[in-house]
DNA sequence: TATGAATGAGTATTCATTCAT
DNA sequence: AATGAATGAATACTCATTCAT
């Protein structure tokens, strides 16, 4: 028999998961103290009270959205340019589409306007998501501009200034969507704006070629 | 001796001003849910009840803080370029030092993540914000690059996008000091990370000189 | 010179009856805790810190509303009876006339109303009331009746049942015109309603003529 | 042993009920306005928060006294109307006796002068009280007046006046009692009161046998 | 495990009252 | 005498959290 876990097994595991779910799409649409438990209890199915079989309480699950969000897929990019063989801009652009495809496309992408918005309200949370999403980004793709450098593909450059270039824009991409976009009358095209900014940066990374 | 005004009227008149920077320090530390009607009132040295002589409420507060707080600086910026003779790149210059000194070295520099962080929950002040302070200031941007580009000193490019690379990082500079920044084991220096981003404009953005 | 104080003077010795109006209007139209003092300020068109130049505060100003608005009405019937002479149904004509002349058809003919509704709340206010008022008045019409039936003009009846039937109509009256009255559609006459309540009485006071 | 429901669903259905109940007699005795909901919860034994499982707020507690209150007893009296023969006084008796026990003796014999203190702040309220209470009571004393015309038991008159004759003092029976009976040094005997009453309409009413 | 009834601490808001001018 | 700015106690209402079932 190949495969099929009871049903019910497989709900109980995925229960943590779902009520997180729940939680990241209403923080991020309403900011952590306007939401309520209530909501969120409704939004995945279940009463109140079961959200603390699974959570110690409210605090609780803002930390397991942002901590079980986004580092996995930390974790993934460094994989990805740990076994990467080739142009070091492919790299990058490999990076930006598993990201995209990770975060930008899904419900984590709401996270970093939540945790720009709570980073004061939950320092402890700040902290971990700085060492685990910020500076291990950051360090990826400085390690990445460093490669580039080493093998002349890229030209010598500020490293830690041309990180912000790098990241700067995408991180305003998202945060931009999860506050401002509705005032917008046009809807934003994201994927032509980061095809943009990847046209851009291949110009400007790149060693001049007389 | 000049005459002075009865103190009770002084007070009447700059009443409203202190209130509203005592609240938006405190929506900009806090959030605006997580922030007291009390504690602005303590802020501000003033009793609960006061602030209802002023304000409707606590959204009311909100919406004057937003409201008062930048359009004036657009504005001054916008007389500041309509008057401006002589090289473009010094008027870019010119308007980001006086943004600087009025909006990034005062507390309204806590606008932005405040404005972030709330836009969904009050849609009416973000579209107020987004048309009375966004579109404007892109706005006085794109007519800037423009000039630069009608007059030779800039080469031709796409301008949406070019205001885009000018603006975010000066965006992001103000987010990130009001939300991760004290996650940092050192302090930024705001004044050389503008530096450097006006640098890198002033070679992105002039007409290349064969 | 016949007449002319002093405009100011009149204007002085007036307060307090003016506050008093625009105080009883309000009782009587929202109760005596739904009022504001700032709308009975408003309404006699002085500020509220003028109120406590004359009242104690809200209780005493309610206090004054009752005390000083329907004795005088008592004493005047009452004199009107003593200096009576003639049939004695006339006299209780003459009595219901006054009272629906100085009562009926001013703001006093919402005290009834109001003394109902905030009794419990100002015992000490509703045994003034029921002592300086009340029981006056049915003295005053116990007395008519005893009259009446001394004189042979009146049947032989109980008194104290009779005044419930002379009085309870005419405060059905007014009671009902300031609590329920809105929610007929057609206007009720209370002038009809009067005299339909003395014809009733004209024939069942009586004495039988065989 | 026979079962026993779980006592927490009993509690249940019984809340409502008992939460209005103690609404009632707070309102009646101090007034809407200023009864505090934490002494309706304190009166019904629960919590603050446990009045709003069940009311939206004070005005909806309100608006369930009133409608829930008498509306059953004026279909009750409909009913012992509709299905009486014989004499016709005897029905205004019936009429009279189940509406004393199941008004008169309650707490809802509070409702009449709660509703004459609030009807103006809450004139929806006071419509639905007018056309589901009093404009049926009325027409049912109506109806019983002019079948007992019609059979020559009751004299010919005025239908609408007599209606008034007969419930007014009923009325200020009630409304007195939670007004200004404190206010007696002698207790009031209400079933006394109602006797004579009765006695002078059942002369009032009936046709002069000759 | 799951429920949802119950709780009560926390907060925005109102308004009678005071008092410097 | 008159003002109206300022106060702060009072209260309706919310919602995270608990716990009996």
């Amino acid at each position: 028999m190949p495969y099929s876990p009871a049903p019910r097994k497989r709900r109980k595991d995925a229960r943590p998961s779902e009520l997180s779910a729940a939680a990241l799409s209403l923080f991020v649409e309403k900011g952590f103290a306007a939401t309520r438990l209530e909501d969120i209890a409704a939004r995945a199915g279940v009463s109140k009270g079961t959200l603390y079989l699974y959570f110690d309480g409210k605090e609780a699950l803002f930390k397991a959205v942002i901590q079980d969000g986004i580092v996995p897929v930390v974790a993934e990019n460094e994989a990805i340019a740990a076994r990467h063989t080739g142009s070091t801009f492919l790299l990058l652009e490999k990076l930006l589409d598993n990201w995209w495809a990770a975060i930008g496309q899904t419900d984590f992408a709401g996270i970093p306007k939540l945790m720009v918005a709570e980073a004061r309200n939950f320092p402890e949370v700040a902290q971990f998501y700085y060492e685990n999403v910020i500076r291990r980004a950051r360090t990826l793709v400085g390690n990445t501009l460093e490669r580039g450098m080493a093998e002349g593909e890229f030209r010598r450059m500020d490293v830690e200034t041309t990180i912000d270039v790098i990241i700067a824009p995408i991180l305003m991409l998202l945060i931009w969507r999860f506050s401002m976009a509705n005032c917008q009358s046009s809807e934003a095209d994201a994927g032509l704006y980061l095809r943009i900014h990847m046209d851009l940066l291949r110009q400007g990374l790149r060693a001049s070629q007389v």
